[in-house]
DNA sequence: CGGATGAGATTACACCTGTAATCGCAAGAG
DNA sequence: CTCTTGCGATTACAGGTGTAATCTCATCCG
């Protein structure tokens, strides 16, 4: 990634990757999550600052484009955690575990994926 | 909190948390991590939108004010994590944890940590 | 008492963000 | 071949952010 995605951006990002294959920027306003009430318009903005971040690619399909993503997920969303297991929890994973377990944000079945996902690592 | 914290903010927050007692603004133009180079004058002004946030409490001391946070950092860090989550892990931090470990982010000592934290849940 | 000092308050300013309207052009409709 | 329409590109604009200089007082030094 050239520059970091803003929170409008990941949106538009997260129907890319989720999709699987190329989209037109309406495809791509019409699937964005609802909440977000954007018209067209404004998807065709963060497309243009995506494109400018090289975050996705444009593939000439006759009159438009098609648009798939240019960077995957997986190393923008290492980038992030980073960025913010470092910033609030000084950079440990235990700490943050500590505190969502005290928030209560985890449930039986977190718990017990994560036990299998000790095992794995003690193996 | 009213508003959210800039990063900046964090940092200023930060030092106040820790600090464990009210400090004046040159006092936390020393202690804010030296990465960041701030002069004085910067420090003053994300002092000011910390006063405005209604973030941090200022104290008159004779001529000057002492600050102090005025929200605890355990909320905060409650709320940060929880978009965080939410945003990038669709809110369970199992696919967070799995993220971890697969970008060896995880020691030893995490998952001590963590495995101690589960037999306590468990119980 | 008068000037220097130092503190907060005000102002600055460029860049990023969210959100969009508008422009200009090419392709399809007739 | 012309008109409409749908697209990407350009422009807009207010609010947030990082980073700071300047202004305005009150106070301490002499």
């Amino acid at each position: 990634m050239e520059k970091r995605l803003s929170d409008a951006e990941w949106d538009v990002m997260e129907v890319l990757w989720s999709a699987g294959q190329p989209l037109t920027a309406t495809d791509i306003a019409e699937r964005v999550p609802a909440t977000r009430e954007w018209t067209l318009a404004t998807v065709k903005s963060l497309l243009s600052r995506l494109l400018a971040k090289r975050a996705v690619k444009p593939n000439k399909d006759g009159r438009r484009f098609l648009y798939s993503p240019a960077i995957a997920r997986e190393p923008c969303v290492a980038d992030e955690s980073r960025r913010f297991v470092g910033r609030l929890f000084g950079g440990r994973l235990s700490p943050l575990f500590a505190h969502m377990a005290e928030e209560e944000a985890l449930d039986e079945e977190d718990i017990a994926a994560i036990e299998t996902l000790l095992k794995e690592l003690r193996k």
